[in-house]
RNA sequence: GUGAGCGUAGCUCAGCCGGUAGAGCAUCGGUCUGUGGAACCGAGGGUCGUGGGUUCAAAUCCCAUCGCUCACCCCA
């Protein structure tokens, strides 16, 4: 096996695609319906956007980004030793047009790779013909060519760019390029499409995933827009099967747990809606500190990880699984008891519009999101049967990104849901349902795909018309197999039965002859002969 | 980046304390030249992930390496 697929990405066949088609397909109705559009982004785009976006000092720009450096395609490659004359040549052009970019470190690398080529060049002329190993020359000689190269590869060919770690980023981008703040009412969009990030990849975590998301940009931050927005992906949810938990189901953990969340078990079944706020600007900073001072209390309580994570980042250390760190972590303060004035009520706010929308939810006030940018309402949803990363999907407010990242001040919130786990997800519960005996077949033949109608063809004069027929079939909407060359009758409606057409069409001299069709029901076997016309009419009525 | 587990046919796997590679499913052909799912018979398909070592002999033992998987870190 020479050639496999790079790690962490992997192809979707077509019984597990059908199954992806048709969760898009539900949420673009979905989406639709609560008046939003779809829009189509780039799959990379400069660096700086999601640097800027996603903060420059955190890993996802540190190391998990697909970046590289976009050269001009006339360039040669400056690997390439022997011709280093040539690209110097090549590099020296590019930056008079402006080909590439004209900075000063540029200027600088390309002027000392200019100089130490020419001592180079120089250098080898005096050089006596045929090298002999150990020579003295030779030691400057190829560390002026050594030199050469070094300053070669300094000199920024092109901009960088990336691979999208996410969308959020690109649709504010595009809000602003297109000036969409003019656009009456709030900006509701919608993006479906794949996601990298360089990352090992686990259950559910691949390089290449798959995101479905909206966003909600304009002025407003009304809670009645959050609400809506969770409420339109519980519904999508509830569409794609895997509704929300039932209410008494989860009324009865609350009380059992009392206001806490940690002994919070799943809903046995279907999703689970988590929410929390997590303030703003004025109330987050103060209440990290709160929570960095309690944390040093009991540092010597905390594992290596979380003990690092109160110097870096102290909100993470709610997302501990370790159970020697629960006790600890259950007596910590909670944001939600440090909110500000505002934030109060817009948090109260949301969960008032959420009742009234029928909208299940647990609060939980361990949901962080890592990101600087989020703000307020933050939520997530999680799915049985994922692993360690159980979470579908997650979303939040982020009002002032779009301003960061230069446009007008906005207001925005979204969430992104992980197409895999999704479907991950579908496919246990399909499994648990069916015992896990029914789909082995297809996942062993292959595709089955939808066939109405297999064209059991036998000799070289029914061949046209097999073919006529097939046309005149898909052209009414049905999905027709023909084979392309003689079979065995009967290897030919074995093959239907395999392929799981509904119908085989037998057409042989006898049909020919009579010029009528003869329709084999598979399932049954039940057989009948057919005009065209009737066939079509026949056809029609019974799908 | 760190840790653990696993690499044998297209798929799922067996192969003991070393003796020269197997099953089921799938595929193809036949029984069966105008009627499928079944049955029976047969065929093709494997440098046992790769490289090295030990040995008369390695899929099996040892080392290295690559790959896959799960978890950690991180989480968009």
């Amino acid at each position: 096996m020479k050639f496999q697929a790079i790690k962490g990405v992997r192809d979707i066949l077509p019984p597990e695609s059908a199954m992806w088609n048709r969760v898009e397909q539900t949420a673009r109705e979905v989406f639709a319906s609560y008046g939003y559009g779809e829009i189509r982004l780039p799959i990379f785009e400069q660096t700086e956007l999601f640097a800027r976006s996603v903060g420059l000092d955190t890993d996802i720009v540190q190391k998990e980004m697909y970046t590289f450096e976009d050269r001009p395609a006339t360039l040669p490659e400056p690997r390439a030793y022997g011709a280093l004359g040539d690209y110097l040549v090549a590099i020296d052009r590019a930056f008079e047009t402006g080909e590439i970019p004209k900075t000063e470190r540029n200027r600088k690398a390309i002027q000392t790779f200019r100089q130490k080529f020419g001592q180079f060049a120089a250098e080898s002329q005096k050089l006596p013909r045929g090298f002999a190993q150990g020579q003295p020359e030779l030691k400057d000689y190829f560390a002026l060519l050594f030199e050469a190269i070094y300053f070669a590869q300094d000199v920024q060919l092109g901009d960088f760019v990336s691979l999208r770690p996410e969308a959020t980023a690109s649709v504010c981008r595009a809000y602003i390029e297109h000036g969409m703040h003019t656009f009456p009412g709030n900006v509701k969009l919608y993006y479906i499409g794949p996601m990298f990030r360089r990352e090992r990849p686990q259950k559910g975590r691949y390089r290449q995933f798959y995101q479905i998301g909206a966003e909600v940009l304009g002025q407003s931050d009304a809670p009645a827009i959050d609400a809506e927005v969770i409420e339109m992906l519980m519904a999508f949810f509830e569409r794609v099967g895997l509704e929300g938990g039932q209410k008494s189901e989860i009324r009865s953990q609350k009380s059992e747990a009392g206001s806490s969340t940690s002994d919070l078990r799943p809903p046995t079944s279907g999703v689970t809606l988590y929410i929390n706020s997590i303030g703003c600007k004025e109330c987050r900073p103060k209440y990290v500190e709160k929570l960095r001072a309690a944390l040093i209390e009991h540092i010597n309580e905390l594992k290596a990880d979380s003990q690092r994570r109160v110097e870096t980042n102290p909100l993470r250390v709610l997302d501990s699984k370790l159970p020697d760190e629960q006790a600890v972590i259950e007596k910590l303060p909670r944001i939600t008891d440090h909110l500000c004035e505002a934030c109060r009520a817009h948090y109260a706010e949301v969960k008032k519009q959420l009742e009234l929308r029928g909208v299940v939810f647990l609060e939980n006030w361990r949901l962080v999101r890592g990101l600087d940018y989020y703000m307020r309402t933050t939520f997530e949803i999680t799915a049985p049967g994922l692993g360690a990363q159980n979470a579908v999907c997650g979303g939040g407010r982020y009002d002032g990104l779009v301003e960061l990242l230069g446009g007008p001040p906005t207001r925005g919130i979204g969430f992104a849901i992980g197409t895999d786990r999704l479907i991950l997800s579908l496919q246990e519960r399909e499994k648990e349902k069916e015992g896990g005996q029914a789909e082995e077949q297809g996942a062993h033949t292959g595709a089955p795909r939808p066939l109405d109608v297999f064209v059991a063809w036998m000799g070289a004069a029914a061949q046209p018309a097999a073919v006529k027929i097939a046309r005149t079939l898909r052209g009414a909407g049905f999905s027709v197999e023909v084979p392309a060359e003689e079979m065995k009758f009967k290897k030919s409606i074995g093959l239907a039965d395999k392929l799981g057409a509904r119908y085989a069409l037998i057409i042989g001299e006898n049909e020919l002859k009579e010029g009528k069709f003869a329709l084999k029901r598979l399932s049954d076997g039940h057989q009948d002969a057919f005009s065209e016309a009737d066939l079509l009419a026949h056809l029609k009525s019974s799908t």
